[in-house]
DNA sequence: TATAACCGTAGACATTTGTCTGAGGAGGAT
DNA sequence: ATCCTCCTCAGACAAATGTCTACGGTTATA
């Protein structure tokens, strides 16, 4: 993680369908994936697909007719990035505080509580 | 929170400002306390804020001379807003997921790890 | 081999975001 | 009264973001 660099909505959506996608996608692909949620012209992938080129988070493949676009930047260094700049701006970076937020906002199963009661004690076991 | 509007990132900075303030505060008070991140003119502050007014963001006061600011959203309300977002693009909605991840990646103490054992043990028995 | 169904690129444009200069008023210190 | 400091507000712009129409070429298919 270089330089962190927040992604505009419109082509972070982009990046969300190359991310969960196995493999390269042509724009036309990248449009019928987004249809549910956005109803875009190719012509408006394009040219979102040529910005990220530029900036360097998606790679292309122009041998073929229909160009092939792959993520250039893992989903995760890119959420990590974006986290953490979260972390920072509302919680000082402390994890530990955004955790109990988490906790107490939002809805866990009591299995879910299981699970990270389970963790936790790993996590102190085994610990570096 | 009505509609969840993700603020660009130099209105975010103002609002933070604000939201760590007790008291509504002038332009210049605003320029003075971002002085650390930002080397803004009072211009550029008043822009950022006539949009975020604009937005509902924030309260005017402009009965003295000195038109004096405050948030009219709360910081809680803003983050979490945010964070729901977060979890959805990332997280599939998953709050579990995602607080797995933050303890694998950022550090916690051992401290840290008691003090969130503590709290799923307390939100397990006394679970609402 | 026509044709319909795709594809890439160019060019255009409205809106939003980021920042500033400059004019003109208020207030306090001299 | 005079100056210096601070404030508001208008206006201006460049860059980034969001989207599209239109043109000319490729392919698979009738």
């Amino acid at each position: 993680m270089k330089n962190w660099e927040r992604l505009p909505e419109a082509e972070l959506d982009v990046m969300l369908t190359l991310w969960h996608a196995e493999e390269a996608l042509t724009v036309g692909e990248i449009v019928r994936r987004l249809s549910g949620i956005r109803t875009w012209k190719s012509a408006t992938v394009h040219v979102l697909l040529e910005r990220l080129e530029k900036k360097n988070f998606v790679q292309v493949d122009k041998s073929g007719y229909a160009h092939l676009y792959a993520p250039a930047v893992t989903e995760e260094e890119y959420r990590s990035g974006e986290q953490h700049s979260f972390l920072h701006r509302f919680f000082g970076g402390s994890a530990k505080k955004m955790i109990v937020s988490m906790l107490d906002a939002d809805g866990l199963s009591e299995d879910d509580i299981e699970e990270l009661t389970a963790l936790l004690r790993d996590k102190k076991s085994g610990g570096k």
